[in-house]
RNA sequence: GGUCCGGUAGCUCAGCUGGAUAGAGCAUCAGCCUUCUAAGCUGAGGGUCAUUGGUUCGAAUCCAAUCCGGAUCACCA
């Protein structure tokens, strides 16, 4: 139970006691006290006036006099200025928290024997990963993990858009201008080797364009019937009809880029435990669409297209599926969700995807309910922002995508430089340097992109990159490895014995944000939210950072601070090394 | 145009289930390494919380309107 919950049991109780009718946390807000007032936490009584019919003096007083009478183990101070009550929490109970805090499955929850499915990443397979697509993977994997924590099974899945005409597009230029050009001939990663001609593909069919407008031709008209794309149009339907050597072409391309990915996905430390491939999922759905037009969920329309009526929900009318019978992006999803619980049996689905696609997202929840798939009310769009340039959005016409690999290659080089420079190095052998430096760079990127709101979009600025002071996940990996140098040094370490001194202020912070730190996962998984989580070790490093400025552990003032100290820092590196896992960031022990 | 999301320091972001004097980091300036790793610590300057009105004892936070930015409203995915 965490202090927050005492106190509010503590008034409940004593209000209910004074009062003669109950009384509920809801009556009231409890609230961290601010720094320069004294106190841990402060009791806000400006709600309670009404109630009771007394003025903030009065009912403090009462308040304080039953409080200091039944529960003088959890409260040592009270200060009562205007409707704030300001109350001090015993030493004694701070200490309590310490050897539950020593328990590294502090902050976990006991098995909930809820099933969730994350799905991230999702990428088309026209071209590479891009930062984008990082922001995406990083949340996908960080909100599994923080939902495991909880006690949930997770199960982390990716749907991969294999098929349709972007992919069509680089194959058809491949085949034109590739020259047979191979990954393996060229030494280039395959998904950028694809990207490359999805790239030619618009450079001819851009120049195309231009032919047939010179040409008289009017632009949209050029558009359609520019040989490139009407090649690729064809080939899109060759694939339909299961023409073989383009569905060898199809497999060959997909492959190069699968094992591209894969390296990427390596780098990044993700994984998924079931992958689903639209080419094998496209066709999922149509049954369910059978089924609804028999329930009356859809309707048919004279040329035999079906759709729903969104329209009473405040949406509009949705196709579900063509008039010649062949699914949309939607039918495919419907039927996916389906088999995804048939599959995995979950009881919440969750879809790591950008808020360009929270109408889609709106309607599909919608449509799930409506038909009765199971627990379709725990569909959740976790629904993030795109990453913006200082210059306005990514434009791949324009060269200004920012690459996912040459993203994490160059935060891996600026990780060596700093380490280098600061020449903290001596006793790593090379490839723990080289360890190092991926953590470290990674643990920039990671932090950087997850310490913002998923929900608002953020800019990136190339020129400035990715600070490793102050905000960041190298201050936090920092702040980890410098207590892990204390603890080495320590050797072993005696059980916390009874402390008689009071608790230093340094050393009271810590305790106070250290015991916060269930309540924090825990908001994270109910919000979906990894930010939260971010800025909580954050804080933590900071105040240990004080605390480890302003007081000396191994040469405390006597034996039993020292002790309690080393307590301190045992759990404070605990506590950030799980909090940076759960983002999927790794904690070095020395850097 | 309809719907949805956002607007907080020069920049990037917290705070938003209403509470005390709106906080961090970066950048700028000034200090701190004979003592556990200075990727650190301490301090200073920097704000019309987009605007206006409303609700309230109390509003950055809730409501309404307006302005600005973005997304979306395909027989695309």
């Amino acid at each position: 139970m965490s202090v927050v919950k005492h106190i509010q049991a503590a008034v409940n109780i004593s209000l209910t006691k004074i009062f003669n009718q109950p009384f509920t946390e809801k009556d009231y807000q409890i609230n961290q006290i601010k720094e320069d007032f004294k106190g841990d936490y402060s009791i806000v009584l400006f709600s309670l006036l009404k109630k009771t019919g007394l003025s903030p003096k009065e009912l403090g007083d009462k308040l304080v006099d039953y409080l200091k009478r039944d529960y003088q183990n959890l409260f040592s101070g009270f200060e009562l200025i205007k409707g704030f009550l300001n109350v001090e929490i015993n030493d004694v109970f701070w200490l309590e928290i310490l050897p539950a805090a020593s328990n590294e499955n502090f902050g976990s929850q006991q098995p909930s024997g809820r099933k969730s499915m994350v799905e991230y990443a999702s990428p088309n397979t026209n071209k590479p990963l891009h930062l984008g697509h990082l922001r995406n993977i990083f949340l996908g994997w960080s909100v599994a993990e923080i939902l495991k924590a909880n006690g949930n099974e997770v199960f982390k899945t990716c749907i991969v858009n294999d098929r349709g005409i972007h992919i069509c597009k680089s194959m058809i230029a491949w085949l034109r201008f590739g020259g047979g050009e191979t990954p393996q001939s060229s030494g280039i990663k395959g998904d950028h080797l694809v990207g490359k001609y999805y790239v030619k593909f618009n450079e001819i069919y851009k120049a195309q364009i231009a032919d047939l407008e010179q040409g008289g031709m009017s632009t949209p008209e050029a558009e359609k019937e520019a040989p490139i794309m009407l090649e690729a149009q064809q080939m899109l339907l060759d694939w339909e009809t299961g023409k073989p050597d383009i569905i060898e072409l199809w497999k060959k391309m997909n492959g190069w880029v699968y094992a591209g990915f894969d390296e990427t996905y390596k780098q990044t430390g993700s994984d998924f435990d079931k992958t689903y491939y639209e080419s094998e999922t496209y066709l999922l759905g149509k049954e369910i669409v059978q089924m609804g037009l028999d329930k009356g969920v859809f309707y048919k329309k004279q040329d035999g297209s079906v759709w729903i009526d969104l329209t009473a929900e405040g949406l509009d009318e949705k196709l579900v599926l063509r008039k010649d019978g062949t699914s949309v992006y939607i039918t495919q999803d419907i039927g996916l969700a389906l088999q995804k619980y048939q599959q995995f049996g979950i009881d919440e689905n969750i879809y790591v995807i950008g808020d360009e696609q929270n109408y889609h997202m709106k309607v599909l929840k919608l449509i799930c309910q409506k038909l009765n798939i199971p627990n379709a009310d725990n569909i959740f769009h976790l629904s993030y922002g795109m990453v913006e340039l200082p210059s306005g959005k990514m434009k791949s016409r324009e060269g200004t995508v920012v690459d996912a690999d040459d993203m994490i290659s160059e935060m891996i080089s600026t990780a060596e430089k700093h380490t280098t420079a600061l020449g903290k190095t001596a006793g790593f052998n090379e490839e723990e340097l080289k360890a190092l430096f991926h953590t470290l760079g990674l643990g920039a990127m990671k932090f950087y992109l997850l310490r913002v709101d998923p929900k608002k979009r953020m800019i990136f600025n190339p020129e400035e990159s990715i600070d490793f002071h102050g905000f960041t996940g190298p201050f936090i990996q920092y702040t980890h490895a410098r207590i892990k140098s204390i603890i080495r040094k320590a050797g072993e370490i005696p059980p916390l014995a009874s402390c008689t001194q009071p608790l230093l202020p340094q050393e009271k912070t810590l305790a106070i944000t250290i015991e916060q730190f269930p309540v924090v996962v825990q908001q994270s998984a109910a919000e979906l939210n990894p930010s939260f989580l971010a800025n909580y070790i954050y804080q933590l490093a900071k105040q240990f950072n004080s605390f480890y400025t302003d007081l000396s552990v191994l040469n405390a003032e006597s034996e039993e601070k020292k002790i309690l100290r080393l307590h301190f820092s045992v759990i404070t590196a605990q506590v950030l090394k799980k909090g940076l896992n759960l983002l999927g960031i790794s904690a070095p022990e020395r850097m």
